[in-house]
DNA sequence: GGTCATTTGATCAGGAGGAACACAAATCCC
DNA sequence: GGGATTTGTGTTCCTCCTGATCAAATGACC
């Protein structure tokens, strides 16, 4: 704020750029809609949206079509929708048990997808990027002619540093301090920009641009398996604090008397009340993974005292941390992600009762739990929303600029002697 | 995002009120510098710069003269400075033990101020109130001519809904759901925008405009007496979740043996890191208020084993609540104020070696603690820089326009005969 | 003390961009 | 089929910044 800029001041340019935005972003987030529908909604006047839109529609970003005319008085107002291919990024998520890759266009359509099975434990990061590579050639190869991705994300389970995608910390694959982003710019061409994030972020972006939590601005995503990740919406925007390595609720010490943690620390909030408490609390194996916890619901949903009783436990802690975590943020929505959506019908009831114990009142009031809606994709999803966003913040920078202004009296003449 | 907006779409105006916001809040932030130097900072050219200063000059907020020639060739810049009386605005603080009112112009100067002592304990939002206005009518008519303030900002030691100045909770006052906020509007007048916040978001506010975080843009304040609040700045402004209730650090449950807190809750933090467990663990009376605190840290400088004893289990508590903290908010600076702020120099090395026991690595790395600068006058500069926000993000509704345009053509013959 | 390089202010033309207005087109309703 | 209504089209106007050019003020150097 108070050092020297590099940036230019604003300039007539930055606002054509960001009306450019609001309308990429409208209709990403929305779907097609009419031209007046825009005007209503980003406030411009029909002047400047019809040129914007030309503009749009010019670089192939955006295609306008006649619409159903359909009930009211009135001009009818051409459909505006986003071209798919008008903006497509590379999405890869690296789960615990698995690896995929997608290809997902402008308006969030998925244009091609593959998930495979990956043996749960340790994996070197050059086996996991080979896998990745494989991946990203299977599915670009579905789609031609191939026009190349605008950008790619990466979904990890892990401490990650966004400017570089350095993974500093991912227990589940055995990674300390590995270089994720430049590996992958290595094999999957550096002219694409990667960036590299946590999937807990990425699920709370996920689930804000295209779940349960649309349109909200304050969102806490609670995902996990083994760690539990959080993944925070503040105003709006993804929050990642100085160096990405915001969100890790997981951490959170509860209990000075529990259980040595991953992280070595004691009592961390996921000795508590990630997957393996809630196995061993249950008297099942802890190494069984997704099967396992499944195994587990079904007795729960059959009556089996031990497994309701381990997800009671976990539900209180669930409750006790959380209450922790609406105190400090304030959020209006807290989305159940991963292992938390799967136990959601389980424990929402206990948990709420929990936030009625230990939260205060006020934020208490304002706050919901809910599951997430995008299950195991919503990494994957959140992926390709952070490899669109340089995109959607400034679409003029993929516009091809026309060699020359249109000729503007060209019709005039026309247009006088017809009147 | 995807709603009907009421405000028009971005114009060449909306540029405008940009620029000249950014000028404003450089000169209100650095203070008095040299016209290239806002060119330098702001990205701005000379010639557009010249014209916004131009504007703001004319307006009465910023004033130019010749500065002292000093050391560089080429032809001297103006030195431009911010006019204190070019916005002013009124600031209350509600402290433990005190009240406080200040007039603050743009620049941050300090025109008036008055602080007295205050009963601790319970009192009423009325007498509380007729007290602030008392305050109020003394710094006003210290200074006269009364060009009436832009804003008045208040601080109260509670939990405060942004909207309207509702106090949720206060428990140091006594006060729950008291409407602070059009009470003093009843009072002050309602012409003027009041706008109460938490003291610890004010303090963040205040150490990150005018203290020890100058110009970093993750930071988490700590302050507190009785009661533990936090202030969070993210990405340089205040976060304060949905409804202004963010930040209440003190109620994140950190010990499920501990005591019963305040809220309800059991084990929350302040429950362990507050005054009074400080006090007991010294062997203290915990009714004393800050003399009592002040003659145990005489005796800790003394070398007295039980004062140490008990800073140092206080010290280990702070390690542990802001290790979880820093895990989940990865922030740059954590700034002490309030109560520790001044045990900071006995707690300090403690706390750094809980916090390398407990947090991540990563963001371990990242964050520093220290002790704020400004005392307990924070939550006061916090206020004001709070009430001036408004015109600091739009000066130019505070601009009266000219009534016509300069006549742009007359000196243009005049040159040209010249040259 | 004079000359020159350097930096910065002053002035003005030009271009970019959205707003406002007038008009035309397309639809629904009666 | 006529009128009301909504919305696209085209043009003019206004605002605001940039860039080029010239002038002014200073330090450095001889």
């Amino acid at each position: 704020m108070t050092s020297v800029r590099n940036e230019p001041g604003l300039r007539s340019e930055t606002i054509r750029r960001a009306n450019l935005s609001s309308i990429v972003r409208e209709l990403h987030a929305a779907g097609p809609m009419s031209r007046s529908a825009l005007v209503r909604r980003t406030g411009l006047t029909r002047s400047a949206i019809r040129g914007l839109i030309g503009e749009l529609v010019a670089g192939g970003l955006v295609s306008e079509r006649r619409s159903a005319g359909i009930g009211t008085p009135g001009r009818p107002s051409p459909l505006v929708s986003p071209v798919p291919d008008g903006a497509v990024v590379l999405a890869l998520d690296i789960e615990v048990d698995s690896l995929a890759a997608a290809l997902v266009g402008l308006g969030g359509e998925i244009l091609e997808h593959v998930r495979i099975d990956r043996q749960r434990g340790h994996s070197s990061l050059v086996a996991i990027v080979d896998d990745l590579a494989e991946l990203a050639s299977i599915v670009r190869s579905r789609r031609s002619p191939i026009r190349p991705e605008i950008g790619i994300g990466v979904a990890v389970p892990g401490v990650v540093r966004r400017a570089d995608g350095l993974v500093s910390m991912a227990p589940n694959l055995g990674w300390t301090d590995q270089p994720l982003g430049s590996r992958l710019a290595h094999v999957l061409g550096d002219e694409v920009p990667i960036t590299v994030a946590n999937e807990a972020d990425l699920g709370a972006l996920a689930e804000v641009r295209r779940g349960v939590a649309a349109g909200a601005d304050h969102i806490l995503f609670l995902s996990g398996e083994v760690g539990v990740g959080g993944g925070l919406i503040v105003d709006g925007r993804p929050f990642h604090g100085v160096a990405g390595y915001g969100g890790e609720v997981g951490h959170m010490p509860v209990n000075p008397r529990g259980e040595v943690c991953n992280c070595g620390g004691v009592g961390c909030w996921e000795t508590e009340v990630g997957a393996v408490s809630l196995l061993r609390r249950a008297g099942r194996s802890t190494s069984g993974g997704r099967a396992e916890i499944d195994a587990l619901l079904l007795d729960a949903a059959a009556g089996a005292p031990r497994a309701i009783a381990a997800l009671d436990e976990t539900g209180r802690w669930l409750g006790v941390g959380l209450s922790g975590l609406i105190n400090i943020l304030n959020p209006r929505l807290i989305v159940f992600g991963g292992l938390f959506q799967r136990i959601h019908p389980y424990v929402a009831a206990i948990v709420d009762a929990e936030l009625d114990r230990h939260t205060l009142r006020a934020p208490r009031r304002l706050v919901q739990v809910v599951a997430g809606s995008l299950g195991a994709e919503a990494p994957l999803v959140g992926a390709a929303e952070l490899a669109l966003e340089p995109f959607l913040g400034d679409p003029a920078l993929w516009l091809r600029r026309p060699e020359m202004g249109p000729s503007r009296n060209s019709t005039i003449a026309v247009r006088r002697v017809v009147a």
